[in-house]
DNA sequence: ATCCGAACCGACTTGCGGGTCGGTCAAGTG
DNA sequence: CACTTGACCGACCCGCAAGTCGGTTCGGAT
């Protein structure tokens, strides 16, 4: 059907610009009329599409959102080689501020997880999935870079993803207004720091 | 003046209320209403002291939040000792959540921090400033301690303090809400490897 | 006793923004 | 051509919360 591809077509609209300004502004910081207008769409389009300001959001989250996420931290991960640069290469890319036009898609899931924390419990239950999905695909290719010999026996692999994950949702809160190159050149090097201490030593011979 | 005494205790006790509740649902989920009913204060009695909600808020920043960050995370830092587990206690104690019915004072920055970044420039100044003081004060004592030999030369103290910034901040989105034992554990564990990777290497005999 | 002004009260105004609803338009369908 | 239906329009409704303002209370100064 030809509705059915307008339709289509008019949601993507929606929820491309959605993210693009909730990301920009916050959730609750931007009214419908605010992307509507962008869109020269108006709130009948809006509500005839979605039910609420609430299950626009939560389109927005499962199906950009976690496009995103995996696409930048947890597919990469999936290599056989040494996981270690490999992870410092999937945050270093994911902090890279917007690419041309496009939005720095990196520095989402901290904003959203601490806006709607105590707001409002189902998206933040999503969100937490999210952040899950990426913890379990972390321990495992930890615990397989550790089998590999990449990864020094006493590591504790679920206490190294949540700190992976504490320090890459920190630094959003850092590196806010000026997307600092400096920042980020720090925090990739800590890191490369930290990996090593997470290496196995070498025997003395 | 009684006068002004009396003044001072209903502006001392908005603000500790205001605080807690802010905290809690962060500023703009809360209504002065949410805490004027609790305080049995009216928006006159606010109005009174206040300018605006914005002002308040500040007052809270300046007077309260300021308090506590130099409390918990700055001045434990001054020591003349190896500045590194001294540092870990600073975070493992700021991380604790609320000791008895106080409040988890280490978990406001991050909130606050994200919830005003876009929203409110002046505010979002005054909480920089603060991350802005804590930070050079870890470069200092991080400085400090590889002239006491306690950190290897060639560790770049900048980074390593916006390392542990970045961590700290980060660990608030994760431990949202359970002030889960868990990944304080786990966090804290991580920290000291990663500080232990900073330590000098022992000359080898 | 009187007055002043600080502290406080609470009904009201105002603006914003989510959500509603009756309607228009155009592309089928029979 | 008559009729339906999906996509969209935009004026309107309504609740919420910041901020206003005229009024009240009360401690202390003259």
């Amino acid at each position: 059907m030809e509705t059915t591809l307008k339709s289509r077509e008019t949601m993507h609209r929606l929820c491309g610009k959605g993210l693009e300004i909730f990301n920009e502004k916050g959730y609750y910081n931007t009214s419908l009329d605010d992307i509507l207008t962008q869109l020269s769409l108006s709130k009948g389009a809006f509500y005839h599409h979605f039910k609420s300001k609430e299950d626009y959001f939560i389109s927005i989250v499962q199906n950009l959102i976690v496009q995103k996420v995996y696409a930048l931290l947890i597919e990469p991960l999936n290599t056989e080689e040494n996981p270690l640069p490999i992870i410092v290469d999937s945050l270093e890319n994911a902090l890279e501020p917007g690419k041309k036009n496009e939005m720095a898609y990196g520095f989402m899931l901290n904003d959203f997880l601490t806006e709607f924390n105590k707001r409002n419990e189902e998206i933040s239950g999503y969100l937490k999935d999210i952040l899950n999905v990426w913890e379990v695909n972390l321990v495992s290719v930890l615990k397989k870079g550790k089998l590999d010999g990449y990864i020094a026996r006493h590591v504790d692999c679920e206490g190294v993803a949540t700190y992976i994950i504490a320090s890459y949702l920190g630094m959003r809160s850092l590196m806010m207004d000026s997307s600092n190159r400096q920042l980020k050149y720090q925090y990739v090097q800590q890191l490369k720091h930290y990996f090593k201490s997470l290496e196995p030593q070498p025997v003395m011979a």
